[in-house]
Formats: structure tokens, sequence, C-alpha cells
DNA sequence: GATTGCTTACGAATATAATCGTAATTACTA
DNA sequence: TAGTAATTACGATTATATTCGTAAGCAATC
């Protein structure tokens, strides 16, 4: 069993920057989350010292701007949160996920072709 | 612009076990909260009274033991934190969203229909 | 080498959430 | 009526998350 990891508002936010961007420094995520809320420099440099120390990400010190990159996977956070939100916002059904997903959040002609392909494999099993 | 509200952990546990059941009493939430982790009774009820306050539930008082009925839409905290949950752990993509949720989550046979009826409809536009 | 600007480290304050103990009330019943 | 059980109200504590001020280090530049 996979050890859940369970990140704070704000960690998860630096988190998303993070994997958006593969690595980066203090500053960089600062200004982008700046562009959200106004919060000091200050705060974003705790928060992400703190992460450090949870594991959330490892930094190269070897400058004295120091580089973070993110140390949990996206793809283990995707499927932590939509598993929960499945659970506990649509009483259990993925389907009734996929037809809210899809019907306010339009997807583009290539989504839809994605989708059917892979629809058309689940279906021969 | 409808108001986004924004509970807790632990009021949106609550909120969805009242969605489920229509309403319910706070020994009736608890012992379904019960089941998921230990805590006392009147942990539960204090929940359930903040709530009360901050407008996300009513109850009816007339009787002694009173009866709490959510107060929010439970399609509008779907489409709350699905959008959320797009723009942070899937970089905005709702393809990207459906294809993690049809592959880890198993559809049933009738979902799968029920998707290939809704991507038809799209794809008419 | 003093000044300026940007960086990290870190303590401390503030805000928010979660927990529970205790008292008061009510209803039931022995 | 006295006693028991279940309820609500509410204060207080604890835990957690967020915020920021200040100091110290380092590098470039005047």
């Amino acid at each position: 069993m996979s050890k859940l990891f369970k990140p704070t508002e704000s960690e998860l936010e630096i988190l998303s920057i993070l994997w958006e961007k593969e690595n980066a420094t203090v500053r960089e995520v600062h200004e982008i989350v700046q562009k959200t809320k106004v919060v000091g420099y200050t705060t974003t440099l705790k928060l992400m010292q703190i992460m450090h120390e949870k594991g959330l990400v490892i930094r190269n010190e070897t400058a004295k701007t120091h580089i973070y990159t993110p140390c949990v996977e996206k793809s283990k956070a995707q499927e932590q949160y939509v598993g929960k939100m499945i659970r506990t916002l649509f009483s259990g059904s993925t389907s009734q996920l996929v037809l809210q997903a899809l019907g306010k959040h339009k997807p583009t002609q290539q989504d839809l072709v994605d989708i059917k392909k892979l629809i058309e494999q689940l279906e021969k099993k």
C-alpha cells in the first residue's frame, strides 16, 4: 500500500507549479503565486522550506539560490484526489464524475477522440 | 457570479452524508462518521452547529432532536471541486481527468453507454 | 570597503480547524 | 418523584496552517 500524502491547500498550489515547470526557485514560484493572491515573499519561502522538511520536494543547494524539485508524483496525487472526489461528491460513481466534467468543461475534438479510444479498449474486456 | 463556498475537510464529509440521506440527525451523521475515524459525539455535534452558523445547513428545531438538512447544492460543490482539480492537477485538461478517472476506477458497461451517448451529443456541435 | 539588493534561516504571531469536557435541558420510566 | 439516558449549548484546549518580521550571508557595484 502506497503511503498517502496529504498536502495542505498552499502546498498543493506550489506543487502544481513545480509539476508544471519541472523545477523552480522560490522567486519563480512566488511570482506565479502572486498572480492569484497577495502574500509576502518570505511566506512562500517558508512554505517551501516546510515542504522540504516534509520531503514533498528536494532542493539543489549548490548555488546560493536553491532550486526546488517536486518529490511526489503528480499521477499519485491525481489518483488520490480523483478517488476521494468520486467517493465524497459523486457517491462512488465514476461515470457521474466524467459526465459532470465533460458537460461543464468542454473538451476539444481531439479530447473526444482520445476518450473514445479508451472506451473502446475498456469495452473489449 | 455565484458565491463560492469552501467547506473544511470535516464539513465536506458531513455534507456528503447529508446529501446522501437528504437530511439527518447529529446521531445519524455521527454513526456514519464513526465508521471512518474515531471521534467523540460532541465533536460531530459541534461541527454541525458551526455549519449551521455558517449557513451550510439548516435545521428543524421543533423536536428536541434537531434534524439537519444541507443548504448548498451538491451540483455546485461538484462543479467547483472538479474545476479546481482540473486546473491544479490536470493542467487545465478535462480529457486528462476523464482518462485518469476511467482508467483507474473501472466503470460499468452501462456507464460506458452513458458516456458514449454524451460524447455523441458533444460531437454534433 | 561601504552600500545595495537578493537570498536563506528561523522564531514568533496570527488564524483556522478540530476536539472534547461539562453543564443544562428534556423525555422517558422505574 | 427520583433516576437514567440522550440531547443541545458552549467554553476551552489542542492541533495545524499561514503569515511575516528580522537577522545573517553573499555577491555585485559604486
